[in-house]
DNA sequence: CTGTTAGCGCGTTCAG
DNA sequence: CTGAACGCGCTAACAG
C-alpha cells in the first residue's frame, strides 16, 4: 500500500527497530521478538512486521543487542600466522563448526609475537567475546592474567603438552616425535639427520625434536647431523638446509621439522639426483596435501588441524561455562608410512 | 594502600568504567577521557586513574563504546575459502595494513556460495562495520542491495574486470590471460592445451581463459585440447587432468588455471618421465612459492595477493566516505618466464 | 499474544 | 581541567 521509501542514498541509513515498530504499528518488543524468533507472536503480526522489515531493509544492530543482552556471541580467535597453511586449516574447522550457529569469529594474527598477542587479546576481550581460541601455551603473564580473569572459556589449541588455562585441544607433539623415531628405528634406520627451522617461534617443533631424541637415546642412538635454518619453515629452507646436511655428513634418514621443509628436501634430492629413500630417506610432519602429491608420497605424521578447530568450537558450544579443572582434548596423530622413508 | 581485590573466580568480572570512576573518586567522563587518550586531564588524575585501572584489570567495553559513539571500527572481510592459499595471503595484507590502527577485522568464509555470502554479509552488517571487504563481483541481488544501502565503503577484491559497487582492488584476469597467450605464442608455442578446474566457483579462472582464447584467436590459433576437473583446484587435480590431457592429444604447452594445478602437472611429468619443457611446456598462474621451489622454477604470472589486501585497507582508511563514482585500483601482474615454458 | 518500563556501559554534549 | 545529564538501539523482565 504505502509506497514510502525515503532512504537517502548517501549516509548510512538509520532504520532502527523503533522505526519498524512505528511503521508496523506494534511495540518495539514485538518486533524484537520477531527478529529473534523467540516468544509467541501471531502470524498476522509477524507477517505485517516482516513485510515492513523487508520494505525498509532493516538490519538489526547487534551492537545494541549485545549490550542489552550482555551476550555478544562473538568468538575471538588468535593464530600466529596465515602463511603456514596449518592455521588456515584450523580456521576452516572453526568455521565449519560455527556454521549454523549465530556466532561470529573475530580472527587476529599475532605474527608469532607474544607482545602482539597480548595487544590482540586485550582488544578482543574488549568486545566481550563468549569464548577465546588461542594458539599454544606461550603467552605473556599479562595475557595469561587477562585470559584467566575474563571468566570466558579459553581454548589453547594445537598441542596438549602443557597444562592449559582452561582447555587444550590438540595432539602431543612430544609423543609424535617419540613415535617418529621408534617407527624409523623399526624400519632399520640408524644414522639420523635433522633438518629444522626456528624453534623459538615454533615451540611444537622443538617438542617433537625432544621426543625423537628421547627415543633415539633409549635405543642408544642420536642425531648424527643437524641443519637448522633461521626463521619460519618453508620449502625453500628445507631445500637449502638439506643441501647443507648432505654436504656435512652421511645419514640414512633425514627427519624434518615439518612437511614444508621435507618437500624442500625431496626437491633437493630430485635436483641433485639423490635416490629417495635408498640413498636418503625423508620423513616430515603434518600430512599436508602437497606431500601426498609428490611423485612418491611423503612419509610423515598426520595431524588433524581441521579437527582441532572443529573440536575446540564444539567443546565451547557444549559447555559455555568454565569447569573447575582444566580439560584436555587429544585429537591424536597417525604415522603415514608413505614412500620416502 | 587499599588492598581491595574482590574478583570472584567464577563469572565474568563486572568491572565497569563506573566502578573505576567510583574507586578513583573521579567522574566517569574523566575515566573515559583517559582511556581514550583524548581531552585534557591533569597528570595527577591520570596517574591515579590508571593505577586503579591496572589494579582492577579494567578492560573497556567496546560494545558499549561503539553504541554510544555510533562507530564500531570493525572491518568486515568475506573470502570464499582459506584452503586456497591466495586468500590467506590477502588476509595477511589486510592484517598488515590494519596493524597500528584500532580496527578489528571480522573475517567470514563463504565457501564459494553466494547464498552463504548473503547470510554472512547480513550478519556482518549487523555489527555496523566501518567498511566491508568482499571477494569478487558475484553476489546475490540481496547482497548487492544490502551493500549499496549500507552506506559504508565496500571493496570488491581480486579482480577489476567489472564495475564495482563502490571500489575494486585487484588485477585484470582477462588481460592476464591475454598476456599469457601472447607470451607463449612469442616463445614459439603453437599447440596449446588447457588444464582447468570448476569455472562456476572460480569466475576469474574463466576470465583468464577467455583472455587467452582471444589472443589465440587473433593469432589464428585455438586450444587443441582441454582437460577440466570438477571442483576446486588442487595439485592432485592438476596431476590427474594432465595425465588425461596427455592421453587425449599432442600439445606443446599446457596452460593451467593456476599454480596448484600446474604443480600437479609438473609432478605428473616427473612421474611419467616427460621432459619439461621440451616435450611439454607448463604455464601456471599466481606465482606461488611452491612453484618457485620446484627443481625447475614454474613459468607463471605473478599476482600480488598481499598487496590487494593491503591496498584495499589503505584505500578505506584514506577515504572513509564513499565517493560519487566507483573507484578501481589495479595492482597489476607480471609474467615470470621461469623454466617450465 | 502484546505492551511498558528499565536499564546494558559507555561517549557526547554542555556547563562549570 | 572536570562533572552531570542524556541517549545510542536494543533486550529483559514484568504486566496485562
Amino acid at each position: 500500500m504505502s509506497k514510502t521509501r525515503q532512504r537517502l542514498p548517501g549516509r548510512k541509513s538509520k532504520i532502527t527497530l523503533r522505526e519498524v515498530a512505528r511503521r508496523a504499528d506494534v511495540s518495539e518488543s514485538t518486533v524484537s521478538r520477531i527478529m529473534r524468533n523467540q516468544g509467541l507472536v501471531s502470524d498476522a503480526t509477524r507477517a505485517k512486521v516482516l513485510e515492513m522489515v523487508r520494505e525498509l531493509g532493516y538490519v538489526p544492530n547487534r551492537i545494541a543487542g549485545s549490550l542489552a543482552s550482555l551476550d555478544s556471541n562473538l568468538l575471538g580467535v588468535v593464530v600466529p600466522s596465515l602463511s603456514n597453511i596449518v592455521f588456515p586449516e584450523v580456521l576452516q574447522g572453526v568455521n565449519a563448526a560455527l556454521k549454523a550457529t549465530n556466532f561470529q569469529a573475530v580472527i587476529s594474527i599475532s605474527d608469532y609475537d607474544a607482545t602482539q598477542e597480548e595487544t590482540l587479546v586485550r582488544s578482543i576481550l574488549a568486545w566481550q567475546p563468549s569464548a577465546i581460541l588461542i594458539t599454544g601455551f606461550e603467552h605473556t603473564p599479562a595475557t595469561r592474567r587477562m585470559l584467566e580473569q575474563s571468566g570466558v572459556r579459553v581454548v589453547e589449541m594445537m598441542d596438549v603438552d602443557s597444562t592449559p588455562i582452561d582447555m587444550a585441544v590438540g595432539m602431543s607433539h612430544r609423543r609424535a616425535g617419540y613415535a617418529t623415531a621408534r617407527h624409523l628405528i623399526a624400519r632399520g634406520y640408524r644414522r639420523f639427520g635433522y633438518v629444522g627451522h626456528d624453534w623459538v617461534a615454533d615451540r611444537r617443533a622443538k617438542l617433537r625434536y625432544d621426543g625423537m631424541q628421547q627415543a633415539l637415546s633409549e635405543a642408544g642412538l642420536s642425531f648424527v647431523a643437524q641443519a637448522m635454518g633461521d626463521g619460519h619453515s618453508s620449502v625453500a629452507m628445507g631445500r637449502a638446509q638439506t643441501a647443507r646436511l648432505c654436504a656435512t655428513a652421511q645419514v640414512d634418514v633425514a627427519v624434518y621439522s615439518n612437511d614444508d621443509m621435507a618437500v624442500g628436501g625431496v626437491f633437493h634430492c630430485l635436483h641433485a639426483g639423490i635416490s629417495v629413500p635408498d640413498q636418503l630417506a625423508i620423513f616430515g610432519f603434518n600430512g599436508l596435501d602437497i606431500g601426498q602429491e609428490l611423485p612418491q608420497p611423503l612419509s610423515t605424521i598426520r595431524s588433524n588441524r581441521f579437527l582441532i578447530g572443529q573440536r575446540a568450537v564444539e567443546a565451547i558450544l557444549t559447555a559455555p561455562d568454565r569447569p573447575h579443572a582444566p580439560v584436555v582434548i587429544d585429537t591424536g596423530f597417525e604415522i603415514f608410512t608413505g614412500a620416502t622413508a
